[in-house]
RNA sequence: UGAGGGAUCGUCCAAUGGUAGGACACCUGACUCUGGAUCAGGCGAUCGGGGUUCGAAUCCCUGUCCCUCAGCCA
């Protein structure tokens, strides 16, 4: 059902490309870079990717795509401290999952240590970069501050040879960590700060998981990535607005320098999303203080976690085009992103009935030990999904919910003297209520059922209200079922006041557990994540974990619910 | 208070001197063997103040608010 099928705008949302997009084709039509079009998506491998990823990854492979050009891979893997090879796997196998493929091209900011070592030892030669001893708390001494210049560091007049020999030994491992830096020489009174001799090598003596012990000084974000991007003959490198500040230098770099091509730098705003948080360290901490299951728990934002809790590739890319590309921070409502998961699976989903919170019910005048098999269609939808054949019997369970002994207004399901429709089998009428003679619960429904029926519809023409969904107990297949609900209470758990933790905004109720459920017996060996509507509930898909001994179910999203509005409605 | 960005329906995105439009959300109604889907309709915005112009979201002036930057993180 998910496609490989690349995200090209469907012809109702082209009405005016972005921003990006409009430069790009300018760019093109300018016949710049020889008209040619090719872009990056640069993660970092020391997290998992989130739904934020999802609008860069959509945008850059997107762009690519559109203009006929090429979209590279390349990890940002310039901090060995930080980073990790398991999240490098991930990392592909989600963005695969999304549905982009950057071929052959598979890159790493590492590969290229041995000639960004090079273009350093370049800028020293030029009397462009100059390794200096300050401290970390001496520099930032020397900074200055965002009002106020900074002061030219002692070692900034270092003559050439002592800089390429000092740097040399850096590299060498002559120095400890901590005690010298390689440094961009700019301008230290630049009211931009970070044009005040960035620091653009560091020592640091921790392995890295691709090159291993092999170097001790590591290059900043902002020597590798620019020169990376340039590298790979980048033409356009779309980034996050917090880069803004550091525009300025990814041009230094490359006009100080003998590079194949001058990048463009485009910056746009990030995705934001409302009552989730999306920061890398908060995420983690779900993760890691227990909060969540993992980070592929069907609450988390996290492209693994939205994909065990069933959205599919389809789904989320449709989200990244709807939510558009432009500069103004903006805060996504997630009803958006759950629209778009029910649109898909609405066209996609094959339905199927199932019992969450069953309710026994006898139909008194069935014969016993008879079984029907019922037509059922499996996709309105789509009428190539075909229809399947379910085993209808005397007793059956129905939704708790569809029976009230005392109905409210303009409630029109069950209730004791009425009659409703099975739906793809026959007319029913409650005719009796048993109840818990302690705690007064209703246990048991009798109801008759009109043979004339079958199939739905009454000869004499008689109307029913409502169509409940049901499953034959004998022929019920048992279930869990976890029902999902945001993983925090309010809008923005993310921007905490002074003295709180977002952990304090989690929504207690986010899992409801639901077991003993009875699902119609086509479920049965259905593969992980495959996806269902359960109808008049919700989508749900298998868990990753569920087994046919122990089916697990993921409530996805539910059914837009009219009824609970009504009754909401009345209750205020 | 330095520098760089940004302000349009509740939310997101359009309109680049010519009727402020779409989507989500919300509200009505129609239809329905899913109170789903679908269809029709409604609600609803140009940050403030000046100016230019026949005409301004758009251009000019001015003010306000918001975001980013003082890592040897990215």
């Amino acid at each position: 059902m998910d496609t490989k099928t690349p995200a090209v705008s469907s012809p109702e949302h082209t009405s005016s490309p972005d921003f990006v997009r409009t430069i790009v084709a300018q760019d093109v039509q300018a016949g710049k870079n020889q008209g040619r079009v090719h872009t990056r998506f640069p993660p970092e491998p020391n997290g998992y990717l989130h739904i934020g990823h999802a609008k860069s990854i959509s945008l850059n492979f997107g762009v690519a795509q559109e203009f006929g050009g090429l979209c590279n891979l390349r990890f940002d893997d310039t901090n060995p401290t930080k980073e990790d090879v398991e999240y490098v796997e991930a990392i592909q196998e989600d963005i695969r999952w999304l549905g982009f493929d950057w071929q052959d091209r598979l890159f790493y900011a590492s590969d290229y240590f041995g000639r960004l070592y090079e273009f350093a030892e370049e800028l020293i030669l030029q009397g462009k970069a100059y390794v200096c001893d300050l401290s970390p708390e001496d520099m930032r001494a020397y900074r200055g501050t965002l009002t106020e210049p900074g002061r030219n560091s002692p070692n900034r007049e270092r003559p050439v040879e002592e800089n390429l020999d000092l740097f040399r030994r850096m590299k060498a491992g002559e120095f400890a960590e901590g005690s010298r830096t390689l440094r961009a020489r700019i301008d230290m009174q630049s009211p931009n700060i970070s044009l005040r001799d960035p620091v653009i090598y560091r020592i640091l003596k921790t392995p890295h998981h691709r090159t291993g012990t092999a170097w001790c000084i590591y290059p900043m974000y902002d020597f590798a990535h620019c020169l990376s991007d340039a590298l790979e003959g980048i033409t356009h490198s779309i980034c996050t607005l917090e880069f803004e500040n550091n525009h300025a230098l990814y041009d230094w770099f490359l006009d100080n320098l003998k590079v194949p091509g001058h990048p463009l730098q485009i910056e746009f705003a990030r995705m934001n999303l409302n009552y989730v948080v999306m920061s890398k360290r908060k995420l983690r901490q779900l993760v890691e203080e227990g909060y969540v299951a993992g980070w592929d728990d069907p609450r988390m934002p996290t492209l693994a976690g939205l994909r065990r809790r069933g959205y599919t590739p389809a789904s989320i890319r449709e989200f990244c085009e709807r939510i558009g590309v432009a500069k103004a921070i903006s805060i996504v409502d997630i009803s958006l992103l759950e629209f778009c998961v029910r649109d898909d699976l609405n066209k996609h989903a094959l339905r199927v009935m199932g019992i969450l919170r069953p309710l026994k019910v006898v139909i008194d005048n069935y014969p016993e030990g008879t079984v029907e098999e019922m037509d059922a269609i499996n996709n309105p939808e789509d009428p190539s999904a075909g229809t399947r054949r379910v085993p209808f019997s005397r007793v059956i369970y129905i939704e708790r919910d569809d029976f009230r002994e005392d109905p409210p207004p303009k409630y029109f399901r069950l209730a004791p003297g009425r009659e409703v429709r099975l739906r793809y089998a026959y007319f029913i009428k409650c005719v009796g209520v048993v109840k818990d003679p302690v705690t007064g619960e209703v246990v048991e429904l009798h109801c008759t059922y009109d043979p004339s029926t079958r199939g739905g519809d009454a000869p004499d023409g008689r109307k029913v209200k409502a169509t409940l969904h049901w499953v034959s107990a004998a022929h019920a297949v048992d279930a869990q079922v976890n029902l999902y609900d945001r993983l925090f209470g309010v809008q923005d758990p993310g921007n905490e006041p002074e003295g709180h933790s977002f952990i304090e905004y989690l929504n207690p109720n986010s899992l409801e557990i639901l077991s003993g459920c009875k699902l119609e017996p086509s479920v049965l060996n259905a593969p992980a994540l495959t996806h269902y509507q359960f109808e008049r509930q919700g989508y749900f898909c298998v868990d990753a974990e569920s087994r046919p001994d122990k089916l697990i179910f993921n409530r996805t999203a539910a059914l837009r619910d009219t009824w609970a509005r009504i009754e909401e409605g009345s209750k205020a």
